[in-house]
DNA sequence: GCAAGGTC
């Protein structure tokens, strides 16, 4: 059935369509009519005697470009994304058909998320298609009909604060992403062969994090740790005591308190703790809830759940998965879905079981975080059609368990902490038992492992007898090394990118081959390091967070009027200019500054171990720093027993060794060696 | 080609 646009209407603009439908039904109930244009959704409703015809954005239409080549460049623009973005095509239809609808309208409401980019991606459409004179703007912060309603009853002006916070916040992003990563291409290419580079406001300082992580495993000099191991013996078993005390450092202290637990061997119990502890169930996932226990339990990286994620949401497995919040909202009919659910053998038995439980009464446990447009991650009951990939089956099953362990009842454990000494030393024993497995049962991946003591055989004891004490040697060890999924949470701490775009980002590091696969886990590379170095030196501000942080200051400031958008550019263009200047001009310098910090055999004098500029005594500046720290620590472990030779053998073999101190460690053993044959050869 | 930010 055609059903004709009516002659004259408000249009309203909503961010993306899921948006539009909501608040076409918001006005419209059971009258919203829906048509499509071009695939695009477009929904017409009579709401208080006049028509409304409500379309959507698909994100933002616009992007900053410039045709300009070469740098300084800070003539950028806004044009349709689908001319300069490859990857965006199918904003053309988007942009079109609200080209059309603006014709005929003859009030525009911008009903884009109330946020500064939702300002800003209505704006641009109206200023650009339709007429910021005859428009307003929605504000409502969830997408519930009531908010809507509201919003609707009690427009406001266009937000054009808003508007200018959001386009300045895109142009310096642009400005200083464009301009700097334009500037590293250049004075790459005076290094090596022209390749791809980049840096900007949330990158750089994500990388300059995975840096400094790398360099302190690389350079890590591990320091030898002496801990007594002592069993005491229960009931005829063998348990083995925790230290909480700091371990010894000196081997002569550690063996003579070794001869006074052998002379005496008890330990004096000092307290006995048993605590009960009830865990409630988890709230359903959101996004960044899901990305962790996906990697947690699966190792399945951040970017790649959000990538399975979304093929679920359009297989109509899942329900919207871009969404931060925790909570099922009280019109979700959650007997429905595990009905359906019911139809898949897996889930069967556990569905029957949580029905059982529960009585039929599903209160979920919903968390704290909220999303104004979409509600917790939830299974929909559909089944799949034929067999999902592996991973894809395993990302729907965390989806499955978390959604079924919310409804369930808390889970009991017990917990119990036995503090002993041992000649003046600390000691504890520790058990830990599922008393009521609850959740546990559905969602399993969180169960504590289960160790049992026989406390009520400990309760009537003062001391207990040590069936064996040694020492065992080990050694301190480096930062964990970074992963997809420390990277993300890092930048999430920091507040900086969004929840949209940090997974892509941390992509991006990845293909620049700023940071590289390292067996299990991962690395900065050495370009990954030059190029943190290198504009540590010279545009420092673009390696930390405090770019993020002053930009949130000025943004602030023009959202209150009082700092306008041209007075920070003008500032950001001044400053961006020096630098920019600084950088063509010391260009022959930073040519060779990435020498330092990557091998290439054209770099002169080399470094004894590698292929990097020397930088002092013979070593690149990194064999050097280990050179120097292996000096440092000789003392701390000649005490605990190791003289030169030994220490630099057991640098080598040492897992824990960094990369550097090992090739160091091996470099003065191998010249030592040629020093003696030389000299016995004499 | 280069940023970061929306969403498909």
């Amino acid at each position: 059935m055609h059903i004709a646009l009516p002659s004259s209407y408000v249009l309203v603009i909503a961010e993306k369509p899921r948006a539009a439908e909501k608040i076409a039904r918001a006005l419209g109930s059971s009258t919203a009519r829906k048509i499509y244009v071009s695939r695009v959704p477009v929904w017409i409703v009579k709401w208080m005697g006049r028509d409304y015809v409500i379309s959507s954005a698909a994100g933002h239409l616009y992007t900053l470009h410039s045709d300009t080549k070469g740098y300084p460049v800070f003539d950028c623009r806004w044009v349709p994304r689908y001319l300069v973005d490859e990857d965006a095509k199918h904003t053309k239809r988007f942009l079109e058909v609200l080209e059309k609808l603006c014709r005929n309208a003859y009030l525009y409401i911008n009903a884009c998320d109330y946020d500064i980019e939702g300002s800003l991606i209505g704006y641009l459409i109206i200023a650009f298609l339709g007429d910021p004179r005859r428009a307003f703007r929605a504000k409502f912060s969830s997408l519930t009909p009531a908010e809507i309603l509201n919003a609707f009853r009690n427009l406001s002006r266009l937000d054009l604060e808003m508007v200018e916070a959001g386009e300045c916040r895109h142009i310096l992003d642009w400005w200083w992403g464009i301009n700097v990563s334009r500037a590293l291409m250049d004075l790459y290419a005076k290094f090596d062969k022209p390749i791809v580079l980049s840096a900007g406001r949330v990158q750089t300082p994500t990388l300059a994090h995975a840096v400094e992580v790398t360099l302190s495993r690389a350079l890590h000099v591990p320091e030898p740790l002496i801990v007594p191991l002592i069993y005491v013996d229960i009931a005829g078993s063998q348990y083995l005591l925790t230290n909480l005390d700091e371990p010894f450092r000196s081997r002569k202290e550690a063996e003579e308190y070794l001869r006074l637990v052998r002379s005496r061997p008890i330990a004096t119990i000092e307290r006995v703790e048993v605590k009960e502890e009830i865990v409630p169930p988890p709230p359903p996932f959101n996004l960044p809830d899901l990305q962790y226990e996906a990697y947690r339990i699966h190792r399945i990286s951040p970017y790649r759940t959000q990538q399975i994620a979304e093929d679920l949401y359009l297989d109509a497995l899942i329900s919207y998965p871009r969404t931060n919040s925790q909570r099922l909202p009280p019109t979700l009919n959650n007997r429905a879905i595990l009905e359906k659910l019911k139809r898949a053998p897996q889930y069967r038995d556990l569905v029957e079981t949580l029905l059982a439980e529960c009585r039929g009464v599903l209160k979920p446990h919903n968390g704290p975080k909220e999303d104004p447009a979409h509600p917790a991650i939830h299974p929909t009951g559909e089944l799949p059609e034929k067999t999902l990939p592996s991973h894809h089956r395993k990302i729907y099953d965390l989806i499955v368990r978390r959604y079924l362990a919310t409804f369930a009842s808390p889970a009991r454990l017990k917990h119990v902490k036995v503090f002993l000494d041992v000649h003046g030393r600390r000691y504890l024993l520790e058990g830990i038992w599922i008393v009521q497995l609850g959740w546990y049962r559905y969602y399993p991946f969180s169960k504590p492992k289960e160790r049992e003591l026989p406390l009520n055989l400990i309760k009537t004891l003062r001391t207990l007898p040590i069936a064996k004490a040694t020492l065992r040697l080990t050694f301190t060890s480096p930062p964990p090394a970074i992963t997809r999924y420390s990277l993300l949470k890092w930048m999430e701490e920091q507040g900086i990118g969004t929840e949209s775009t940090r997974a892509e980002i941390i992509e991006t590091l990845y293909r620049r081959k700023y940071i590289v696969r390292r067996e299990k886990s991962a690395e900065a590379s050495d370009l990954g390091i030059a190029i943190v170095n290198i504009l540590k030196k010279y545009v420092p501000e673009l390696t930390s967070v405090d770019l993020t942080r002053k930009f949130e200051e000025y943004l602030e400031q023009i959202r209150q009027r009082r700092l306008r958008c041209v007075e920070v550019l003008n500032e950001a263009k001044a400053l961006l200019t020096n630098y920019l200047e600084r950088l063509k001009s010391m260009s022959n310098v930073i040519a060779k500054e990435f020498g330092m910090y990557i091998e290439s055999s054209r770099n002169t004098p080399p470094c004894r171990i590698c292929k990097r500029i020397a930088y002092k005594d013979g070593f690149c500046v990194f064999h050097y720093e280990a050179y120097k720290r292996i000096l440092e620590k000789a003392p701390m472990w000649r005490s605990a027993g190791y003289e030169w030779r030994e220490y630099l053998k057991k640098l080598v073999s040492l897992k824990k060794s960094g990369r550097f101190v090992r090739e160091v460690a091996e470099y003065l053993l191998r010249s030592f060696t040629t020093i003696s044959i030389g000299r016995r050869s004499l």
